[in-house]
DNA sequence: ATTTTTTTGTTCCAAATTTCACAATAATTG
DNA sequence: CAATTATTGTGAAATTTGGAACAAAAAAAT
């Protein structure tokens, strides 16, 4: 399996490179790579050296070669395509985000309980949770967002997994039980926030 | 320094241990809650041995007494007060969140740019970016949401620590670049979403 | 009261991740 | 064209993190 941390770096190189592009730039050193997105040059070097991401001794590397590749890595040429399930406060915020679209990530739809969310208000059409599996077999949707609450987590990742969903992006706090071969990306923003008042 | 990890952790332990005393239970072994939480006893128990949490050997640990140390650590019984700079999508998701007041993390407020969006119709009051540092003093605030575009995250946070800001959650994908005293958590949306597409 | 069982707390061990160090080599300089 | 310099690529070392193992202790059973 591959190296998760190394993963979610790649996406802060790729933002740096195309601002080191707009910049003017075609070669980056490992060095300014790693000083802009905050690691050693060592890191960067060992991270491209694992994905077989090649520069030249003293040259450096090439930006629009590393974006081409790393754009590979994430399937950003194909369609990348997910649903949202929960469309609460999360739910709203993220169909309404522009950087999706501008990524080539297409929400496809949102899924509620609460028939007051089918309405025609939100940037993307939004179905009873009796539509999920039509859409995902439709559409052949592997990636899904949960943003439901706490107590329905663990149900929806079960009807998800169980209509084929590959990966999920999870907003509820909780530790979902998943097959081997299912990935789950946490985001606890409470616990974000609230950690830091330990230090404050 | 503490181990964010861990630090993390602790509050994943806090809602499974409410979850266990809302069952009716008093008492909880390592393995319950490693179990519910996602992780080994092992783990759980070194999590609670460094931050001096005392079990009873074969009595397992008190929930009471757990939750009531956990409190201290996260200082849930003093105000724990926030600002959030940048009502956009995110702002206005993270204001509308109940969970937050519950968990007694007040909004103080919000702080944006554009006077769109000075108005009454959100959970806190807004204000313009100038009013930051009169806000920031009155209310002696340690602790800020950023939530604005990529373009102004640095400055923001420039203008924060400058205010006296100790602890910032941040939105923006940009690497801050802050003193050593400051610490920050990383949220990256859309970098959570995309590394899915790896696998899918 | 003694033995057995169970669970903590901690030391030791393993795995994963990061940093160091340096040979290899490409570009630059003289 | 030889010497110098700068930078990559990677194997070894260091660090960090998590897991296993087990003695110590408390509870339960006999
Ligand atoms: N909004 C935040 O700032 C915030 C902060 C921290 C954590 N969270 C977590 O993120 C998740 C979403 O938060 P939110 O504020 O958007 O919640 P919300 O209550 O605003 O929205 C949840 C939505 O899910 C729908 N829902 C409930 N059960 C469902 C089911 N079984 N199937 C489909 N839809 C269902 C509800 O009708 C509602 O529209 C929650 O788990 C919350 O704990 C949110
Ligand atoms: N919404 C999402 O789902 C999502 C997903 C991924 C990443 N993000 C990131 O989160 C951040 C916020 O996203 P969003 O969707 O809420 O953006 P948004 O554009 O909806 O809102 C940003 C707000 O910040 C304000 N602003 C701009 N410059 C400011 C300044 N210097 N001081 C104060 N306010 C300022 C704007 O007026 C606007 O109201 C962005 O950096 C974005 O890249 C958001």
């Amino acid at each position: 399996m591959v190296n998760q941390k190394s993963l979610k770096r790649f996406l802060q190189y790729r933002l740096s490179l195309i601002k080191f592009q707009r910049l003017g730039f075609e070669k980056v050193f490992s060095y300014n790579l790693g000083k802009d997105v905050g690691v050693t040059a060592e890191q960067v070097r060992k991270d491209f050296s694992m994905f077989g991401l090649k520069g030249s001794k003293r040259g450096g590397y090439d930006i629009k070669y590393l974006l081409k590749t790393i754009d590979e890595i994430f399937k950003r040429n194909g369609e990348r395509q997910v649903i949202i399930i929960g469309m609460g406060n999360i739910g709203q915020a993220l169909c309404n985000y522009q950087g999706f679209k501008e990524n080539n990530i297409i929400i496809v739809a949102g899924f509620d309980l609460d028939p007051a969310k089918y309405s025609k208000k939100y940037a993307i059409p939004v179905h009873s949770t009796d539509k999920m599996e039509e859409v995902i077999k439709k559409n052949s949707i592997r990636t899904a967002i949960i943003a439901v609450p706490e107590f329905a987590g663990q149900e929806v990742c079960d009807q998800l997994v169980s209509l084929g969903i590959k990966g999920i992006l999870n907003f509820s706090p909780v530790n979902l039980k998943v097959p081997e071969d299912i990935v789950v990306n946490y985001v606890n923003l409470r616990n974000e926030l609230e950690s830091l008042f330990y230090y404050t």
